[in-house]
RNA sequence: UGGGAAGUAGCCAAGUGGUAAGGCAACGGACUUUGACUCCGUCAUCCGUGGGUUCGAACCCCGCCUUCCCAGCCA
């Protein structure tokens, strides 16, 4: 992680405090320990899928509460189910990680480093007769779980302890199937928490791992090894997402009955949720493969790689993570927050520019032809340590068709005939007319500019309302601008079930050609960010497809407007 | 119907017996060479609901209502 983004966290005010913390409060004692040990969080995600605004707030979370109590986070791995999962994932994980600011130093494992440990277990387990192997298939143990009202019975719950033993190390050895047999964890089968109803912790799967290659042909099952890997790294509090609540017996009743290092302690956090959008992998894989996006990075997909492309900041990400807070209530945050975080961060930190993304020629008919001058204009006039830059003036140059209109409204204080208005830090001209093609398209607007009024200045002190940015039509660069809108018309796409893609917005997208931008930009290309305001329009930045020769830029977000036409 | 959790403004969210923080959104206004930013102001007589305890309740007690999660050999 470079040294730059280091500092910044170091700058930015310690996380927030919430209820987690509290508990945190009252299980460490005086010296900060919690059972002689610092606060120990992980980050475990399983390798299946692109990391997304979700994660970010689960690993801001998890590393910020270590960062709080000068403690240390992991990053783990989840990888105890091969068949779903890919070593192609974890470096696009790491890199999201990073991204977004945070560390984990050389503390990175897989769980399935522990699987001799698992094993262990499962047969300490079995030796304390706290664990059997079961014969029943999957849909046998389905028909024999019983319901809200009745237990769930197994006929092989009262196997003697070694035969449970020689069958699993049959299992083991590859002795049987897939699916004819698991090893089950003997507690209640009458719980009214299912997950406490000999819960399956071992299965067969004759898969190779794409860690430990064959080396194993049963694998654990989450429940059972999650616990375990918290305790094999000294984690103090396993922090997850609220659906887990219901497992937490499970896995105190896993870290009670083996023998293990620690007592970690599970606590539980509502998930977060951006309306007018999906979090689900499962959605958010249907729509890259339904070509509904260009891909995981597409700007419209709330995953790490897309909310970067789309040219959001990881500070940003990292406020809003911070500011929506921690609670145990499901609830779904607006997505004019994130917006808003975004815009308080570029705000204070990108460039200016003038850009022009629907162009309209604007003729200055009394300026003289073939002439150019040059004006220094502050590159944010929020921070004048980033100095200014020098843009060209001449007789032709562009401006936002929007700011034009041939007749105007109430309230219209941009340019129309008879009125004047500032050419942002060149000239006050007055507009004096219009030229239209056979439809009635306005293809050029005429003005007349006032020579004393350099830098836009109006010496006799008069006032002028409208002040629209420009381009020298002698002087810019051609880009491509690509405009983006919710990926989904309704607040609530879940709603809609697996129909989630038929309120998708099929203008979600708005591609710009032939966009005119101040030929300046070029000279903040090679060291500055790449993120820009184009004053008057929105932040955008420059995507990664962009070349010398094409020019492409991503609005990451509008700018407000305010301006109402009642 | 069993178990687990949660209900404070349009959206998040503090608050843990002493009389409803803050942010976003929205709406007014000031300022403005970005209709941006910034600044000022408005926005819950009330905390899902009905009782009870108390001098005093969003906080404690009882009942009810609503929402979410759980019956994978997924995580």
């Amino acid at each position: 992680m470079s040294d730059e983004i280091i500092k910044e966290i170091e700058n930015e005010e310690e996380m927030a405090s919430n209820f987690i913390h509290t508990m945190i409060d009252n299980d460490i004692s005086e010296d900060g320990n919690y059972y002689g040990k610092k606060v120990h969080t992980r980050f475990p995600p399983e390798p299946n899928g692109y990391l997304h605004i979700g994660h970010a707030k689960a690993i801001c979370i998890d590393f910020g509460t270590a960062q709080k109590y000068n403690g240390l986070c992991n990053l783990r791995m989840d990888d105890t189910n091969p068949t779903k999962e890919d070593v192609e994932y974890v470096d696009a994980i790491k890199e999201d990680i990073h991204w977004l600011g945070f560390d984990w130093d050389d503390r990175f494992y897989y769980a399935s480093e522990y699987f001799d440990k698992m094993y262990e277990c499962a047969v300490e387990l079995i030796n304390k007769g706290l664990a059997y192997v079961c014969e029943l298939s999957a849909q046998q143990m389905h028909d024999y779980r019983g319901d809200l009202s009745t237990p769930a019975t197994s006929p092989y719950r009262d196997r003697p302890i070694e035969e449970s033993l020689a069958l699993f190390e049959r299992m083991k050895n590859g002795e049987f199937e897939e699916g004819k047999m698991t090893l089950r964890a003997k507690i209640d089968l009458a719980s009214g928490n299912f997950n406490m109803r000999d819960p399956v912790i071992y299965r067969i799967n004759k898969i190779s791992h794409h860690r430990t290659g064959d080396k194993w042909c049963i694998y654990p099952m989450y429940d059972f090894a999650h616990p375990i890997e918290d305790a094999m790294e000294n984690i103090t509090h396993s922090l997850c997402s609220l659906e887990f609540e219901d497992h937490r017996p499970l896995y105190e009743w896993v870290i009670n009955n083996c023998t293990l290092p620690g007592n970690p302690r599970q606590i539980e956090f509502a998930r977060l949720g951006i309306n007018n959008t999906v979090m689900s992998k499962r959605k958010l894989r249907a729509m890259v493969e339904g070509g509904y996006v260009n891909g995981w990075d597409d700007p419209r997909m709330p995953t790490l790689c897309g909310l970067r492309r789309r040219g959001y900041t990881p500070r940003s990400i990292r406020n809003f993570c911070d500011r929506i807070g921690v609670s145990k209530v499901n609830s779904t945050v607006e997505y004019s927050f994130l917006e808003h975080c975004l815009r308080e961060d570029l705000n204070e930190r990108a460039m200016r520019v003038m850009a022009v993304i629907d162009p309209i020629k604007l003729i200055i008919t009394n300026y003289p032809e073939g002439k150019t001058e040059t004006f220094d204009i502050e590159n944010n006039p929020n921070n004048e340590d980033d100095g200014k830059r020098t843009i060209t003036f001449s007789r032709e140059c562009y401006i936002e068709g929007s700011d034009f209109l041939e007749e105007p409204f109430k309230g219209y204080q941009r340019l129309y005939p008879g009125n004047e208005v500032r050419l942002k830090s060149a000239y006050i001209v007055k507009c004096t007319g219009c030229k239209k093609d056979e439809n009635g398209i306005v293809t050029e607007v005429y003005a007349e500019y006032d020579p004393e009024t350099r830098g836009g200045n109006t010496p006799d002190g008069r006032k002028v309302r409208g002040t629209i940015h420009w381009v020298d039509a002698n002087n810019f660069v051609e880009a491509t601008v690509n405009l983006y809108d919710n990926l989904f018309k309704v607040p609530d796409p879940d709603a809609y079930g697996d129909d989630f893609l038929s309120c998708i917005n099929e203008k979600s997208l708005i591609v710009k050609e032939d966009c005119k931008v101040e030929a300046s930009i070029a000279t903040f290309f090679d060291d500055a960010p790449k993120s820009f305001q184009f004053m008057r329009t929105g932040y955008f930045c420059l995507d990664k497809d962009s070349t010398k020769d094409k020019l492409i830029f991503n609005r990451a977000v509008s700018l407000k407007d305010g301006f109402k036409k009642k």
